[in-house]
DNA sequence: ATCATGGATGACAGCGCTGTCATTCGTCAA
DNA sequence: TTGACGAATGACAGCGCTGTCATCCATGAT
């Protein structure tokens, strides 16, 4: 086989008649081109197959079409929505996206953080908003959209797309009270800074409420998981038996819960409650189905990725803008306790 | 904020009192650099933070540390695992990861794979081996290695990675026939090629078994999910009441049967037997826990990097090269009928 | 002492594209 | 008619790195 020499800027200006600068500009920027030369270009474009290189563009520019995403983990199901509205985002766009994942650890964050930026990024999207001060420092002085997602918070570096954790939690567990349970646990895995926070909501619940006794929480730094889920409930009840709801850091934990009690034989609503976390598709067709705080994962990926078109369009919002997408109470037959 | 030029390959070169080049071959060979050379290099890099302008390498090298990634979708949770193992088998080497989703049309496969290869990418890994024509055209004829995950079939493009859906579902089938059930029925939901593979494994059986008289069998293009279970399975008894098992495209559908079957108080496994595929790590923690086939997602893509990785090492595998990860049927109480 | 050898290093050019001017040409106001 | 202006196009250089070949030097064999 032959080696093909790959055509080139030139080669399509060659056979358009007009010189390569010309073809750089009916690509990058096709009002600058007379219609005549444009239709040209386009042609012999299509004849030769002609397709850009991007590390060509990316040196002589010092402008790359990726967006880089850091996320802690590709298997969590949450991030999973995320990276869906990242690429529904970029639909009809340039833009790629280049993903690292932290594995929950701040130094290799801080190391994706540091590669992704020298390679010139069309933009950045991070997950939450605690980053280690290095890759703090080195985001706020990066010359490109930065958005953290996920969770709204205090100081943001750039943009934020994301929901308050801490309150989602928190009405998670009031919504828990106002349906008469009155010895709600807190049930979590995975343990990052979210979790930490709506943890942070459900203890101030109780608190609020004068239930802040003794402190009926149960977690592990393990990944979440619906088995891990069923554990946790087992240890839950072993040491408390007196509980009478849980509210689940997300819905695989609550999903094994509900495993756990059918096979305890404990009665949902009645002896047991269950709230999970996000709402997961399959909390509405759970039999019973599950109540959960629903969050929107998806969006929250669409609306960052087109937070940071917005920008390079020049059309942006400024520094410092949020979108708090909220979340929403979805209170379904487990938690449809006959108040007493 | 002042405008810092970025620190380059001549910066460390200057710094270490070598040449670029030297610097240069000390990042990519270091085997070919004086150990003196080598510390004065290093010491520099890390005084000045050097980082490496991919862009530039790639545009002067014609190579990329990219691997090209080209899957159907990223919700899909068969593909987060196999994201996990790709990831994983990333671990210590340079190479990064372009991903891009085809949604299940070879249209933006082709797209994408041509678009990928202009890159000049390390190594491309594509899901299944039903490209268009001009996909796998593309692919032949490319000069990095090619790996074919998800499933082993003839005419492999260069390297696979897979397991032969096919036989999967077929024994998944003779399993059900084995434990008594005598009317099963196929639930099947995103019919990519894959699926259609499995549906044959089942016809082939129910047919070998001498059951192949009517054909008991709910699909629907629309993407997998626990609500469409339910839905294919209300659907299935409302056309085939005598059904007394299913073999259900994957765990999220069997999941949904489940939670309708407990609904509609149909006892498992005595009067419906459940058998999901893939064996998500929920279907040991359900209740009853659900019989499946399990599939080694992870491994797929964890196996997919490692061959790419050694190919670039030049101690790859020659073109051709299949590795069949196979299966394993892991009953549980979900078809635990006590034989008639 | 001489030369072949191989390891270490360097000079040079160029990868394909775009930023920054400069140039050309047609159009319109004076 | 003339000059000014803006739209369209082009020339040039250079982005940061690496492939290729050339050079240098210490070593050991002759």
């Amino acid at each position: 086989m032959e080696k093909t020499r790959k055509t080139t800027l030139s080669d399509v200006a060659a056979l358009a008649d007009v010189s390569p600068i010309t073809v750089s500009r009916a690509l990058r920027d096709p009002e600058k081109v007379s219609p005549d030369a444009r239709a040209r270009i386009t042609l012999a474009i299509a004849q030769l197959g002609y397709v850009p290189n991007p590390a060509a563009r990316a040196l002589a520019s010092g402008r790359t079409d990726v967006v880089g995403v850091i996320i802690p983990s590709v298997s969590n199901n949450v991030f999973a929505d995320v990276m869906r509205g990242i690429y529904d985002g970029l639909q009809d766009s340039p833009l790629g996206v280049q993903l690292g994942t932290t594995r929950y650890a701040p130094s290799t964050e801080e190391q994706l953080v540091r590669v992704f930026l020298s390679q010139q990024p069309a933009g950045l999207i991070v997950a939450g908003h605690d980053q280690s001060p290095g890759a703090r420092a080195l985001l706020e002085r990066a010359d490109c959209p930065v958005v953290q997602i996920m969770e709204v918070g205090p100081q943001p570096i750039d943009l934020v797309v994301g929901l308050s954790h801490y309150q989602a939690a928190r009405d998670g567990a009031q919504h828990l009270l106002d349906r008469g349970y009155r010895a709600p646990a807190f049930l979590g895995a995975q343990m990052d800074p979210r979790s930490q926070r709506r943890l942070a909501g459900f203890r101030d619940c109780l608190i609020a409420a004068g239930l802040g006794g003794d402190d009926p929480v149960v977690t592990t730094p393990e990944p979440s998981s619906v088995s891990l889920g069923c554990r946790l409930f087992a240890d839950l009840i072993a040491t408390r038996p007196q509980t009478d709801a849980v509210l689940c850091n997300n819905d695989d934990l609550a999903l094994g819960v509900l495993f756990e009690a059918q096979r305890r034989n404990i009665r949902i609503p009645d002896r047991l409650g269950i709230c999970g976390f996000n709402d997961h598709e399959m909390m509405s067709a759970a039999e019973p189905p599950l109540t959960s705080v629903a969050t929107d994962r998806y969006e929250m990926g669409r609306a960052a990725i087109l937070q940071i078109r917005d920008r390079l369009a020049g059309r942006g919002q400024p520094r410092g803008h949020a979108i708090d997408l909220g979340y929403r109470l979805v209170p379904r037959r487990s938690t449809a306790r006959v108040t007493a």
